[in-house]
DNA sequence: GACCTGCTGCGGAATG
């Protein structure tokens, strides 16, 4: 018998029915591959498989088989995914698939309403999908009814695994398995879904940390699917008053001849037209704009209206039927998205796919690649970099099209390699340690402080934490009254955590999105993100200051006015580009390669900048003096390799080189000011501090320890400055690439 | 100025 129909054979009556009523003519590759693991193994399962290869299905149709052939007491099988619609789309298509089966299917997150939970909560049996916020709450407030629920728990499912991995939130996931499973004494099999992994041995490690089960991650044949590239580049004005300067200075750049500005929201607007488009933009504001110029060319036009916008500040209604415009089937939509519209959620096949600017990381690039192409039709995605026009006197490293060389460099590292960004694990977890800290005290009521530490510190996520640290933080959050040390030498919850943890913003482990407000003595400037520490500068409404004071309760940042450009302080954590991204990128402006997606105007670009490249030295060189005594360094390493870098520069060399300043907004170039004539210095500075026994931990201020997690501010400094060195500084990789300079 | 995700239990009003 061959492989398809002996696994067919082997799936429950109703769904080999199901299968046989939609006419699915075969089961696919990783759908059988996925069914091996499941049925002839007791290993985790990770399915690694492209978009839309049927990966939900390949992890349901084998449990759904064992479920119905063996029927648990509790709750037999677990879905964890990261979103609230993407839960919902998996509800209604497991409810169809379970139409003729007696098996319940429960979907339990924020919205969800209490009847439903109730009915679940009196009857636990069959499946629950969840998120990881709402599972905290079941372990908290349910803690005594978890055997009833699930004691016969037999498989975990995560969806969308590269969304947890290297976050607190996969963290939680990890410790939330854990502490089921010393409860139940179960080891439930997990499965782990995702189409753009980077690294397998990575994400087994992951998905298995906190049990002894083996992962397998079964080779799956590629769907081969065509895929269609196209990249263009537009110059646009610059806005505010030196737009005529620019123009006047870009014309005579260009010889008199033909002026290349504008064109660029009319060749976005062709690309969409009368289709069903996604657009893909980096920004919140790029969306904004991008669908009021498409808007306005359709109205002048007398075209419809079809244009939406999608982004974490749009209310949830309006983006569900931003959502619905994009699922109805034959009728054209544009909407324009940041990462909203990247993950799971199924909204229909599109037939073109747009990326403004360069998308952030390879597996960026796939995700948003894989919305795009009907079953069968090849995927479309085509890149629009648009570029401010500078004058051509402008400096060296304002004339380089960063983002068209990022998005070449992400494009080729696919193509020629199949290359995705690894995802590094977090070794010190500081806010989530705090987190599952109070979850289990409030969960459990009290314990002594060993079996807490115990408990604690068993869990997966914590490994790297010494005993000595959390005895140091124990003691800082009884001094704080968050725990209480009980005349019995027990901890229970004090008055000070009562008020985090019974907050319903407790369950989430990472932070609500208020950002700090910026003022200027009573004048309100913005805001950012994190303050940097005190006495250091950012730049914010075209102006820079100096952070004087930072109120961290009411979350206000003091500044006053300070001379020159500083740079924008840098979020932590997130939005890392990769070390391999920056090489290639360097690769791009020295290989003689036109690469045939490029299209006229791209070309003409790319090689206008390798001719500046070679000319300036650019190509060969690490650091080039630029006038006055300012210099540009091109490190061509990813976010966490430049920001030790910046940090070395600023706590080793300010005085020896006299460094006025330092500034840089991506890891592209920094550029420093220098005393005179002490640019000759800079590169041996650099190569001998790196030569030095200096480590991530040295670059810190003495006083410094950046609160970047939800609840760091209730880790006691010394631990948050060791893991900020290890997480988010690394020596090493920048010792390795400067020996590449 | 990247970006994104999530959330309980209760009281009271409105409805069938």
């Amino acid at each position: 018998m061959n492989e398809v129909l002996h696994t067919f054979s082997r799936l429950a009556p109703f769904i080999q029915e199901y299968i046989y009523h939609h006419n699915w003519s075969e089961l696919r590759p990783v759908q059988i591959a996925a069914c091996k693991v499941i049925f002839d193994t007791d290993a985790h399962l990770l399915v690694a498989a492209g978009t839309a290869s049927g990966k939900t299905e390949a992890a349901f149709l084998p449990i759904l088989t064992l479920l119905y052939e063996n029927p648990p007491q509790t709750i037999g099988a677990l879905y964890i995914g990261p979103i609230k619609a993407l839960i919902n789309d998996q509800f209604a298509r497991l409810n169809d698939l379970l139409k003729e089966a007696d098996i319940p299917v429960c979907h339990w997150h924020g919205d969800v309403s209490q009847s439903r939970k109730k009915q679940l909560l009196k009857n636990p049996k069959g499946i629950l999908q969840i998120t990881p916020e709402s599972l905290e709450s079941l372990l908290i407030n349910k803690n005594n009814e978890l055997m009833r629920l699930f004691g016969d728990l037999r498989f975990v499912i995560i969806d969308e695994v590269h969304a947890f991995m290297g976050s607190e939130r996969g963290c939680q996931i990890l410790c939330q398995l854990s502490r089921l499973q010393s409860l139940t004494q179960t080891q439930p099999r997990r499965i782990g879904l995702s189409a753009t992994l980077g690294d397998y041995l990575m994400a087994e490690e992951w998905l298995g940390s906190g049990s002894d089960k083996l992962v397998i991650t079964p080779e799956i044949e590629e769907v081969k699917r065509q895929i269609k590239l196209a990249l263009e580049h537009f110059y646009v004005d610059g806005d505010g008053e030196l737009r005529e300067t620019n123009l006047r200075d870009a014309e005579e750049a260009e010889g008199r001849g033909e002026r290349d500005g504008g064109g660029y929201e009319e060749y976005v607007f062709n690309l969409s037209k009368r289709r069903k488009c996604l657009i893909f933009a980096n920004n919140k504001r790029q969306t904004e704009s991008i669908i009021a110029s498409l808007r306005e060319i359709a109205v002048s036009e007398g075209l419809a209206d079809i244009y939406h916008v999608h982004h974490g500040s749009i209310s949830a209604s309006l983006r569900q039927s931003a959502e619905n415009a994009m699922r109805e089937v034959d009728k054209p939509a544009v909407t324009a998205a940041t990462l909203t519209l990247e993950v799971g959620v199924d909204i229909g096949h599109l037939e073109r796919v747009i990326q403004l600017e360069s998308p952030p990381s390879v597996a960026s690039f796939l995700q948003r690649l894989g919305r795009s192409g009907r079953r069968g039709a090849a995927a479309d995605m085509r890149f629009v970099c648009a570029e401010e026009k500078v004058s051509v006197e402008a400096s060296l490293e304002e004339q380089i099209p960063w983002q068209l060389l990022q998005c070449i460099a992400i494009i080729q590292l696919y193509l020629e390699e199949r290359w995705i960004e690894p995802i590094k694990p977090i070794k010190y977890p500081l806010s989530l340690l705090y987190h599952q800290t109070m979850s289990i005290l409030a969960a459990g009521g009290e314990v002594s402080p060993a079996a807490l530490a115990k408990q604690v510190l068993s869990l997966p996520s914590f490994s790297a934490i010494a005993l000595e640290d959390f005895r140091l933080l124990l003691r800082y959050l009884i001094d704080i009254n968050h725990i209480q040390l009980t005349e019995e030498n027990k901890l229970i919850i004090g008055l000070a955590g009562e008020k985090v943890v019974r907050k319903f913003q407790f369950y989430a482990v990472f932070p609500d999105n208020e950002e700090y407000v910026v003022k200027h003595a009573t004048t309100e400037i913005g805001s950012i993100f994190m303050p940097p520490p005190i006495g250091n500068q950012f730049a914010l409404a075209g102006n820079a200051w100096e952070v004087l004071e930072v109120d961290f309760r009411k979350k206000i940042v003091l500044v006053k006015q300070v001379e020159g450009k500083a740079s924008n302080f840098w979020r932590g954590g997130s939005g890392n580009i990769h070390t391999r991204i920056l090489q290639r990128m360097r690769q791009v402006l020295q290989e003689d390669v036109e690469y045939s997606y490029l299209q006229k105007n791209a070309l003409k670009r790319l090689l206008k900048v390798r001719e500046l490249a070679r000319n300036s030295g650019l190509d060969k060189q690490n650091i080039l003096l630029l006038e006055n005594n300012k210099c540009c360094i091109f490190p061509w390493m990813g976010t966490v390799a430049y920001r030790t870098l910046e940090r070395l520069l600023n706590s080793c060399c300010r005085e020896s080189l006299e460094i006025k300043s330092i500034g840089g907004v991506n890891p592209y170039f920094l550029t420093i000011k220098l005393g005179k004539d002490k640019f000759k210095y800079l590169y041996n500075e650099i190569v001998s501090l790196c030569e030095q026994r200096i480590t991530a931990e040295d670059l810190l201020a003495d006083a410094e320890a950046p609160e970047i997690q939800k609840y760091d501010r209730f880790i006691p400094h010394s631990i948050l400055r060791k893991a900020f060195a290890s997480d988010y500084l690394d020596m090493e990789e920048l010792k390795q690439q400067v020996k590449k300079w």
